[in-house]
RNA sequence: CGCGGGGUGGAGCAGUCUGGUCAGCUCGUCGGGCUCAUAACCCGAAGGUCGUUGGUUCAAAUCCAUCCCCCGCAA
């Protein structure tokens, strides 16, 4: 069960693992999207169509007693679950015949819930990672199998840990599912002092705050990083930064200090962003530089 | 039919409402000069079917129609 992007390779993998038979796919309802609110389907499910994997598209899987039931006549051995979307009832985590089994993104029991990749990056972690758990009625609290720690770079984004995550995962899942049948894994319950949750991301959040400190500005900006993006406005328009610097210029924040041919330099509550690679509304991508040439300040 | 912005020399923009010296600006590139030297400064040059195809007009980047492409919001 899962939905977006970050879930297809591990879908692929256990697919095409020899271990494994995948027996269906759980993924959300097709949804308008994009431009022209075209409906589209998942990742998840364009995989699942081009290789006959049965898919079933609950809108809520609790609520929907026709599919629990056909759900319960594959007699799976395992449910896996990644970035599905949706919580899961006590009947649904009772069919298969060991367990169903979570990936989260995170190292548990920090940042449970929606956003655990942007919240690390955003709160300045040096490192992440990804677990499998046992699935259970709370959100992410299940006894964790196995845990695999990824760093965090100064230049690291949100992109590359999906990347990175969407690649590491699937041995991990795979190694999961064999270690309980075989009865090498202990899961370990999670320790409750450490427990936070990684709220979703409001909108207002990707408004950049320059009174804040630069290298927390930064942060938001990697933390976000190619979707939805960090943000500010210029002449009522919305400019998304992709790629910034910190630097230790000073000045009233949110004002430009300075432009040359590495960016434009901009004014923090504490130090000074320099603006890299910058997307206009309206715009491609586009070096700061460039931008400001147009801009003639 | 969700709402909206945009396509102008290599890059980023102005000009479009009020058709006619508007093909312009900032940057880059190339040549030359200054300099111990330079990414700094000065002089000069190259480079554009103004997204496509039609239409209106004496005249279209500018008005009308069409199609293609890009993007923001929203989900």
């Amino acid at each position: 069960m899962g939905t977006p992007k970050i879930a297809l390779k591990s879908l692929e993998y256990l697919y095409n693992s020899e271990k494994i038979n995948v027996l269906a796919v759980v993924t959300q309802p097709d949804k308008p999207s994009g431009r022209g609110q075209k409906l589209t389907m998942s990742p998840i499910k364009e995989f699942a169509i081009s290789n006959n994997i049965p898919v079933f598209q609950p809108k809520s899987l609790r609520k929907s007693p026709e599919i629990i039931e056909e759900l319960k006549k594959l007699k799976p051995d395992f449910f896996v679950t990644f970035a599905f979307g949706q919580i899961l009832s006590q009947e649904v985590l009772d069919i298969p015949k060991y367990e169903t089994i979570n990936l989260h993104a995170s190292l548990l029991p920090k940042y449970r819930g929606a956003n655990p990749i942007q919240r690390a990056i955003i709160n300045g972690d040096k490192e992440t990672g990804i677990c499998t758990m046992i699935t259970e009625l709370g959100l992410d609290c299940g006894d964790v199998c196995m845990r695999e720690v990824i760093g965090i770079g100064d230049e690291t984004t949100c992109c590359d840990l999906f990347e990175e995550i969407s690649e590491k995962s699937p041995e991990l899942i795979e190694q999961t599912l064999i270690g309980i049948v075989e009865n090498s894994i202990k899961p370990q319950k999670q320790c409750e002092d450490g427990v936070c949750f990684a709220n979703k991301l409001e909108k207002e959040e990707t408004c950049i705050d320059w009174t804040k400190d630069a290298v927390s500005i930064n942060n938001l900006i990697r933390g976000i990083y190619k979707f939805p993006c960090a943000y500010f406005k210029y002449n009522d328009k919305i400019v998304k930064v992709l790629r910034a610097k910190v630097l230790s210029g000073c000045g009233k924040p949110g004002e430009f200090i300075c432009k040359n041919k590495d960016g434009i330099e901009v004014a923090c509550g504490s130090g000074s962003l320099l603006l890299v690679t910058v997307k206009p509304e309206g715009k491609g991508e586009m070096s700061a530089s460039a931008w400001a040439n147009g801009l003639k300040f």
